[in-house]
DNA sequence: TTAAAAATATGATATTTATCAGCTTTTAGC
DNA sequence: GCTAAAAGCTGATAAATATCATATTTTTAA
């Protein structure tokens, strides 16, 4: 198993925090998982019990509404941790992550991560200030979601889909969601994000091949999420 | 002016996990203040430099929305920190607080906070906990916008409301709201706001005298949150 | 490879919500 | 107490969005 000392991914998220001494510690009692696309990685109500550092692949997270449709409140890729919240809460997930993709994970279970945040204060300081920083962002989406239309909520969300994945080798948003996957995340129907998403392409803001997304203009789409 | 270690308030945050020491140190630099209704007592884009413990009274948290509307993401009242994300991310606030009473806050420069969560590991470790839990709030508010129905809204901020503050002696929730205050929380015009507080209203499931809202029917309210 | 299932697409319509206009009531300041 | 301004209210209408129906395309699995 690969040891994560030597991983470069940890760069990316709260773990870069931790002493070399720390990692070979959390790289012994690891455990690294393949999970397929569609696959679940933690259920709503589940006790997640650990943290998991993604190495490869995309998931989406969500939330099952009271109205019975799913809302995905974030999307999570390479290099990104996964369940600290639930965590430190110390309660069951409130949340529910699917792989989009096939993934690569790894899980470091409870004690071990609770161990470093009482020892470490630099691991918990950087887990706090990812943590605001998520916080703040929550605000944002939220203002969005309250004051924003859905046309607007999709241009925004292109654009943030833009800046968050790579491109594939076509030129296309790295990230394959289906139409509903799209909708969940603007909060809307599926035929709404289908109408508007051809509206886009018809004005020629983006292109679409299958579940390939292309953006086409930046700007024009930063005008309609601003509602300019 | 009053002394940290003996406020009551600081039991209701964060602060209650500092020792004696830390506090009469705290308590040596901090500055009380009086904020009127409808003062100001940051803005967005504001740098805080520190930390406001509510003493009294109660302030709307709002973020201005690119289409030029104000939306509420956070009540605040008595005993409740304010500030400390802004301070942990070393940013400008994201969000502007106005009182929505008359409010008794007092002021904790960003040095003395600073001081506490590097020494204090209990201390960062109860904000870490107070950040994980309003996230996941966050999560759950942003399912609620992007799903539910004005009226769901509408019904389930009224059950809100009714949870955090007290009643006041006629049995009104004790929270002074405008009409555009509530359509502001919940993220709707004014008038679509008042309308449906009508509809409420005439079908009993609460009472109106100016801006004293009375819960009557809690179970109905929570009925239609959930789409039942 | 092919049939069945799922996803995508589009039109018609119903529902929800915003906007605009005008009116009444309440509040704040003199 | 009086007056202007603000807040609250209601109706009419327009715009946005959801829902339902159905057709087409793509994917999946036998």
């Amino acid at each position: 198993m690969s040891k994560c000392e030597q991983c470069i991914v940890r760069q990316f998220n709260s773990l870069k925090a931790l002493t070399k001494d720390e990692l070979v510690r959390i790289s012994s009692c690891k455990t690294s998982r393949i999970v397929k696309k569609g696959e679940v990685l933690f259920e709503e109500g589940e006790h997640i019990n650990g943290v998991f550092c993604v190495k490869d692949g995309i998931c989406k997270v969500s939330k099952m509404s009271d109205n019975g449709r799913d809302q995905i409140v974030h999307l999570i890729k390479k290099g990104d941790l996964l369940g600290e919240r639930s965590l430190i809460n110390d309660e069951v997930s409130n949340l529910k992550a699917i792989a989009v993709n096939d993934m690569q994970v790894c899980f470091i279970p409870k004690e071990e991560i609770v161990r470093d945040l009482e020892k470490n204060p630099k691991f918990t300081m950087d887990i706090l200030k990812n943590m605001a920083s998520s916080l703040k962002n929550a605000d944002n989406v939220i203002v969005d979601m309250a004051q924003k239309t859905v046309k607007q909520r999709l241009a925004a969300t292109l654009l943030y889909l833009d800046d968050k994945f790579e491109k594939d080798t076509d030129g296309a948003i790295d990230v394959s969601l289906s139409r509903e996957d799209i909708a969940n995340i603007i909060g809307t129907a599926t035929e709404s994000a289908i109408r508007l998403l051809s509206e886009f392409k018809k004005k020629g803001l983006i292109n679409l091949k299958g579940k390939q997304v292309f953006i086409l203009d930046t700007q024009k789409l930063k005008d309609i999420s601003t509602g300019f």
